[in-house]
DNA sequence: GCTATTGCTGATATCGTTGTCAAAGAACAT
DNA sequence: ATGTTCTTTGACAACGATATCAGCAATAGC
């Protein structure tokens, strides 16, 4: 054992007593092997420990058994979510996954991210929010031939391979609850433009409330940028409106906590005087008194789901997958109540 | 351009006129080129947009350019700015980061993660809390050659490259600021036992009070996780003393956040009838009302520098990066007032 | 019985770099 | 003029895998 040196295909191949290229054939699952040289192969490759090196695999074959997320999105939660979900694939495949954050505003994203994979060969990419929605960056890659799988883009119909929520009918859902518990003065706080989830999400509250002819007051809705401090700054405003609303629904959890701690500050009783609603589920909903009524997103099965779709459609080995629709569940808690009076 | 063939050291060597050899001596800026040849050579890189193949580089040279960041913590905002600071690092460097979610009850981790770093042949490891504190772990890393920095590891002098932060001074110094301001009824909320940095901030706290010649009272003190739940039950215990603390110090501020939703449940009023300080300063303690108190530690600054000293250990162009202890900061906001009456 | 097909196997080239080593020329000392 | 050292350079092997292609049995087809 003094010298370090690793185990190789060749010493394999010499106890087995076979080719290098038997022994490759082995490792890869190559058909037109015989059960007999298959099986001696396997017991020296156990015997001996070896594990085929990856720099070589990959200089040869052009595979790096290494899969990139790319992101530029502010939310530390839902990009662990997406994280962690990825990294159950990856750990199950034996794939790795190097992160990739990105500047959306970068004019040359698309050029910069292809050489990023060309230098490290990586197999595919993972496409979150708000990248998802950049159709000039998406069609780079097309270009390219990069395999990609996308996160909650906003037009499933141009890619194949996706993850996505339904966000309308989810906000669409919610305000109908919001509804039936008689509330008419609703106010709304939208996302971030970039997001096509933003449009989402506002117009299925819209569509909801037109349909039961309540007006929509406009100067109850906010544009914000999913930050808890725009979130803020929007309830501050929409509070001192001369007539407040009974209810604010946030276009996510984080402005949804703004818009309480603007009210709380005002000395405004939640959820007696204003209720409040999220969107996502974060863990800061249940955390906070009241606990906010949100909607939940199964984020981390979603980049679960997309990693599947992307090794499906990069590795020989894995299963094709499908792309999905996840659907979103309301969760009712303390800061929904019943119009009182 | 039909064919996608990229360009190699080859290309290079031929338009420059000089060997493969000379161009590879120009790429990894080695000692004696001439002048002449190796602007010529630069020149022709250039001329044909020459990148070098990362996984040729690999295999040949044994290094990667990939380093591996190795975590079992389940907060995901002290992960994310981890993340982000290494990634600055990583960005100047040309660097990249492969994530390494870990057990840290796994028996083999110390021989799965040699494994990984072998099969991938991973330059460097940046080891975070509680794995940090694993000294078997470590050891199995430094018997297999292993570069590694560490942040915040237990035991500062068996490691030479690692970050830390004075979580004892800062304890001790919030403790001051908390009697200072006349509070002598205090609680505390201990961390994870495994992290190291439990302990010690625990033992700043109890040094502080017990140099006051303040006693600690054994039923306000409880131990939690560093998880929301963990301080929210705790929080319910100490409030369910027949005497109630004036005070209560959680080791993290999700347990702060935790402590002050169970005493908004029982109506109790803060910081009027109970201060709650934190630690961390993560997004939350700014986003509760009243805002909370806490000690800031310049994680991302951390993480920056503890990826600035393996670089510096692992690539020799990099420099040479010393190991350094950051000092945290107190914040003092809404939470923590001067007792009245 | 002879050719065509199929299944299994191995020799050798190859991927794109870096490492080894030797050679050529310049510079310097004797 | 000669030997010694230093600088600069290139030919070729090597890293550890996969790809190509050819060879050899065994089987199938006529």
């Amino acid at each position: 054992m003094s010298k370090q040196m690793s185990v190789t295909i060749k010493d394999v191949s010499k106890d087995a007593n076979v080719s290098i290229k038997t022994v490759s054939r082995v490792i890869n699952n190559e058909v037109n092997v015989s059960e007999d040289t298959k099986d001696r192969v396997l017991q020296s490759i156990l015997k001996l420990g070896f594990k085929p090196n990856k720099n070589a695999q990959s200089l040869r074959s052009k595979r790096s058994y290494m899969i990139a997320l790319l992101y530029d999105n502010p939310n530390k939660h839902y990009l662990a979510d997406i994280q962690s979900g990825i990294l159950q694939v990856c750990k199950e495949t034996g794939y790795n996954l190097v992160l990739q954050e990105c500047n959306y505003q970068n004019k040359n994203l698309g050029t910069e991210i292809i050489e990023f994979i060309r230098d490290f060969q990586i197999d595919g990419l993972i496409v979150t929010p708000p990248l998802s929605d950049m159709d000039d960056l998406l069609a780079s890659l097309d270009n390219a031939k990069v395999h990609y799988s996308i996160i909650a883009p906003s037009d499933k119909r141009t890619s194949s391979s996706y993850v996505s929520s339904n966000d309308y009918d989810a906000t669409y859902a919610m305000t109908n609850e919001i509804i039936s518990k008689g509330h008419t003065n609703i106010g709304f706080i939208k996302g971030h433009q970039k997001h096509s989830a933003s449009s989402l999400r506002y117009k299925g509250f819209s569509d909801a409330v037109t349909q039961k002819n309540i007006p929509i007051n406009s100067e109850w809705v906010k544009e914000g940028d999913f930050s808890f401090d725009s979130g803020f700054s929007a309830g501050l405003e929409i509070l001192d409106s001369p007539i407040c609303p009974s209810v604010i629904f946030a276009s996510n959890d984080y402005m949804a906590a703004g818009v309480m701690k603007a009210a709380q500050m005002k000395g405004i009783k939640i959820p007696s005087e204003l209720c409040i609603i999220g969107f996502d589920d974060s863990p800061i909903a249940e955390q906070l008194w009241p606990s906010l009524s949100t909607i939940r997103q199964p984020v981390e099965e979603m980049a679960c789901h997309a990693a599947k779709i992307l090794l499906g459609t990069v590795d020989g080995l894995s299963e094709k997958t499908e792309s999905k629709e996840f659907k979103s569940e309301l969760i009712l808690r303390e800061s929904l109540i019943s119009l009182s009076g």
